[in-house]
Parts: C-alpha cells; structure tokens; sequence
DNA sequence: TATCATAGTCACCAATCAGTGACAAGTCGA
DNA sequence: TCGACTTGTCACTGATTGGTGACTATGATA
C-alpha cells in the first residue's frame, strides 16, 4: 500500500464512477466501491463520513451537464437563422453530449427513482442549465406568442431522454429498432420535423 | 386465521399491488410482501414457489395496459376526422389511461431500470399494444409518405411517459410546474400543437 | 532515538434480505 | 375415532447491507 491519502479518496471517487457507469445508482453500495476501489471500506466513512456524503461528493467533482454556453458553442459558426433552425441544433447537441456521457444518463435514471437532497439538487442543476438554453432561444430568436416554446422542448428533451434510458434495457420501442444507427436516425428525423413544421414564427 | 387458500393467495396478490402502487418494484420483497398481506412468507414459497415466480403471476392476473380496441372506443361517436384528430385523441386517451393506473406507471418505472424475463415480457405486451394502435392508425388514416409516424409517435409517447414518471418525483421539469394541472395543460397543449403542424396529409 | 499523528487493517455489530425445515392446528374421509 | 392431508406458525440459515471500535504500520518531527 502507498499511504497517500489523496490518492486513496481519488480511488474512492473513481470507482464510484466506474461503477455508476457500469450499473447505475440501484446497485452502488459501500461494499462494492471499497471492494472496486480495493480499499477498506473504514477508509470510506473516515474520509466520506457516509455514502450520501461520498456520492455527494462525487456529484459536485464531476461536470455532467454541459453548460448552456458550451451546448450552443461559438454562435458565428453555427449555420442556424430561425428559431426552429436553432432549437434543431440545440437540442441535436444536447443529444449528442448526452450519448457520451453514461454517468449523466445514471443520474438521470437515478432521479426517477429516488427523491433525495441530492438527486434534487442534480435535477435542479439540469434544469438552470436548460432554462438558460430556453432563455438564449428567446432572446437570439424570438418566441413566437401562439407557441409554447419551453412545453414543446419539455415533451421533445423528455422523449429524447425517456428513449435513451430506454434503449440501454430494451432494444425495440413502439416497433422502432434501436440496435442500430437506423432506429435512432428515424427519431433525429421525427424530432427535426416535428420542430420545423411547429416553430414558425409567424 | 381463516384457513383459506385461495384467499391467502388472493391477499398475497393484493398486498404486491398495494406495495407496487406505493413504492415500486425496488422495495419490492418478500419479507414486506408478507408482512403487507398479513401472512407468513412461508406461504409465498409454498403458493408461488419464489419472489420472480409471484410477480410473473401477478403480472399475468391484472390488465395494466388498455387493449388497442378500448383505446379506441366506440370509433362512430368519435369526433376525429384527420390522421391528426385521431392522433391526438389516442394519445389523450392513452394519456388520461396512464394517470389512472399507479401500477402501469410502476411497471414503466421498473422497465428502465432492470432487464429480466418478465419486464422484457411486459414490455412486449405494451409494445404489441402499441402497435396495434398504430395498425389502426394507418388503416383508418392512411400515412403521408413524408411523415415518419412511428417515430414521431414514439417520441411523443416517451415524452409523457417521462413526464409522467418525473413528476412523481419531482414537481418541475425545464422551468414547467407540474403541481397544479396548468402545467399538465401546457404539455398537452404542446403535444396538440406538435401534431396538428406536423400531421398533414399532403 | 523516542514521540505522535496519520493511513490502513481487521474483526465485529445490528438489520435485512431470500429462502427452508420442523411442527402445530385445523379439516377431511373412512 | 383414527389416520391423512392441508394450512398456517415459528425458528432458523447464510449472505449482504451500512456502519463502527480497536488495532497495527508508517513516516515525519523533535
């Protein structure tokens, strides 16, 4: 053994990572860390106090959300005038980032769950962020008044999110194939033209 | 004690749907089972050989989806005329179905979460449902060639049901508040507006 | 070299989990 | 009334959970 206590935490911290990644937040205990980890697990309760406090912990190290300005990028090189044009290419990059990133889909799995401080904080983090896309949308592109702009984000950004949880248990939804690129081609499809024949301003 | 088995066994049934509709299937166990129903857990084991055993035959007595005819309805005293009118008034229909079953709600819950013989299993049940509803769709509405309705479908479905699985956890989601029914409303509204724009035979 | 805080180890606790073996209590037909 | 069978009760096992107290090993300082 090293003795080195950051490194120790550090561990700590990456199997909890790893292992949320790999099975979600159902099956994270502090058993299976220490063990993943090869750690003790006293070890875990003298620099964690608790689990809570440990996952706690995790969750602020971590950046699992895009910023609203990373997700829009640098604005002159977006090939994107109207507001449908925009809110496409939004949510397509939310969708994006949102593949690569396995613990942020946990977490999200972990907030239909369970209703804990933590998950409520998640989950309030996640919505800033969104409302401040929601607000950029406005302010670049005006909404127009006989639409709601943020209910039809809700219902497209759940959809989104409900089949991507989905598809990491099941491989079919409603006769669609998500085993292949092809299922999740047809949705970008449906998800596009449902915003461009929607969003016009008038 | 009464001596009886059947009724036993019906209490045991009884006390898996309660707990379900309280507290989903990851509370879900034996021990809390029997001490729901009021009876010993031996008789879990001795009437339903073990805990999967019991839940696939719960599973199978009670009907948590509306079968695509009662979705439906009575099709002359519906007042629908284009692919979009029917669209809209199943997904209501659906929609309206889904608030009135916790256990449905529960079932979709543990769908995302574990993939075992029986989620797989009440997922095809809803999927053939599902399908179904779509059949008649096309037959009674042709589809436009330049709409992917199932896919559009599926979005607008994955989109309640996350919504719907959200807000009994948490009570906002992008900014929309979903304690009081007007946020309920937007989102149907939204989903109103998403098809009527989007569903036009050409 | 002796001291002392720290890092890590180990053996435990009480609670809970799914699952079982042995047995008492009631009910039936003969 | 005598078995034989079924229904229900109770006490357990073995594994796993989150969590803790007491210990040893190590390295820096004085």
């Amino acid at each position: 053994m090293v003795r080195d206590k950051a490194e120790t935490k550090a561990r700590i911290l990456a199997a909890v990572g790893k292992l949320l990644a790999e099975s979600g937040f159902n099956k994270l205990g502090v058993n299976a860390i220490a063990r993943e980890a090869g750690v003790d697990k006293v070890l875990i309760y003298r620099y964690f106090e608790n689990l809570p406090s440990l996952l706690q912990t995790f969750a602020k190290e971590g950046d699992y959300w895009v910023s609203a300005e990373a997700l829009i990028g640098d604005k002159s090189t977006v090939d994107a005038e109207s507001l449908a044009d925009w809110m496409i290419y939004l949510l397509m990059r939310f969708w994006d980032d949102l593949k690569e990133r396995p613990i942020t889909q946990e977490i999200l799995r972990w907030e239909l769950l369970e209703a804990n401080e933590l998950t409520r904080e998640l989950a309030n983090v996640r919505d800033l962020t969104a409302l401040k896309s929601l607000k950029f949308l406005e302010q670049t592109c005006s909404f127009p008044t006989d639409r709601d702009i943020p209910a039809i984000s809700a219902v497209l950004v759940g959809g989104l999110i409900y089949l991507m949880l989905r598809t990491k248990v099941s491989d079919t939804f409603m006769g669609i194939d998500f085993s292949s690129d092809s299922g999740w081609e047809r949705i970008e499809a449906a998800i596009a033209s449902l915003i461009e024949s929607t969003v016009q301003s008038p």
